[in-house]
DNA sequence: GTATGTGAAGCACTTCACAGCT
DNA sequence: AGCTGTGAAGTGCTTCACATAC
């Protein structure tokens, strides 16, 4: 058991690993599981599963194992997800547009309620039933509609601003699908998806690979 | 200087990141930059970026730094970026026809060259200019194609069976957009991309936070 | 018998610090 | 004088292994 800053980000990481696979077993009707078996599914070891979890708590029962149902509530509550989070999306060109379409987010209890974007020939438009408002306006209208959650899907060469402006606005969580090395204050947690670095970063196993 | 396989797997994650930074630095007319500089812009250490390079060589010059020039392409040739690679995508609902159409892998030397469903009704038809094979003829395609990289784009359901079945036609370099934990044979390379995932950790951080 | 929770040991990556080169 | 390349030291995460609980 331990507090906030003492759990290394590698732990919190998993956590919703873990989740996933534990609602997907619930969901199928189990009902309780071993540090072993959850391993085996997630390709992790036992180990690290039973270490993981106790820096927040003794969730098991010796001898038998998990209540699925009890870990699923606990992990919920921890990772702050047994709420609605409302988001905001900076940039509404095609990929902006896509993720307002993306089910994925809603159904896991992220609700895209405002778009963003310095073109004002799109502000005042609409993008996937969301009023376009300019920038100038973001902390106005996060303020108002309870955003703390932004995803910035602009052009490389504007993600740095754009981060700036949302962290002087407030905003603590971003997910960043530009493709450039951003920078943000201590305390403000920024996290890249970036698939053209994942396929740089593989295409080396490639490079003599018989393996 | 080490042979692949004793390369830390992180060591090879930030390699393209170097990569990118020093591309765009190139582009900007700079032709020189110490460890400490480059360290700065990417909020990297100066020592982790030598040791990084000191696995591959030794590109720089004491008491100058790196030919950022030289060191592109030394990277780009360790990371077997200095070809062309063509990619098959799987699954074209919304998701892989926004892949398809995302001018982002193009420009970085992955080309997508053949698409895949197992929809009977979407073989034959196109997405993005490109025809539309059904699974079962996945290895005779990518063979054709000469394609050794593959980006699942199916529903989480599909996922594990897809992979298997581009594992099994001989691919080693997965892009994984479904949101499921995947296994794949050792010496093949599956990297996810899952955004629900990233914000589900980070609003753990929002759980009390004034940090 | 079976599986957790956890100090201790192990391992791997990061950082230091300085010799060596320009 | 400045900066790289690199053994050695440091740090932090992972795995072990066993006391403890059911």
């Amino acid at each position: 058991m331990a507090a906030s800053q003492d759990v290394p980000e590698v732990v919190i990481e998993r956590l919703p690993q873990y989740l996933r696979a534990l609602t997907s077993l619930l969901s199928n009707g189990v009902e309780v599981i071993s540090s072993q078996q959850l391993g085996e599914q997630l390709q992790v070891t036992p180990a690290q599963i039973r270490k993981d979890l106790s820096y927040f708590g003794r969730f098991g029962k010796q001898g038998r194992g998990y209540s699925i149902r009890h870990l699923v509530d606990r992990l919920r509550h921890i990772l702050a997800l047994d709420q609605t989070w409302n988001v905001a999306v900076v940039g509404v060109g095609r990929l902006g547009r896509a993720i307002i379409g993306y089910p994925g987010f809603q159904s896991e209890g992220f609700r895209i309620v405002c778009a963003f974007d310095s073109d004002p020939r799109l502000v005042g438009q609409l993008a996937g039933g969301l009023m376009i408002h300019h920038m100038s306006h973001f902390k106005e209208v996060i303020e108002r509609e309870q955003v703390r959650i932004a995803i910035v899907a602009v052009p490389a060469t504007h993600a740095q601003g754009v981060i700036d402006a949302v962290v002087e606005a407030g905003i603590k969580v971003v997910l960043n699908y530009a493709p450039t090395p951003t920078h943000a204050p201590r305390g403000v947690h920024v996290r890249a998806v970036d698939p053209v670095l994942a396929l740089q970063s593989m295409t080396y196993y490639l490079r003599n690979a018989r393996d």
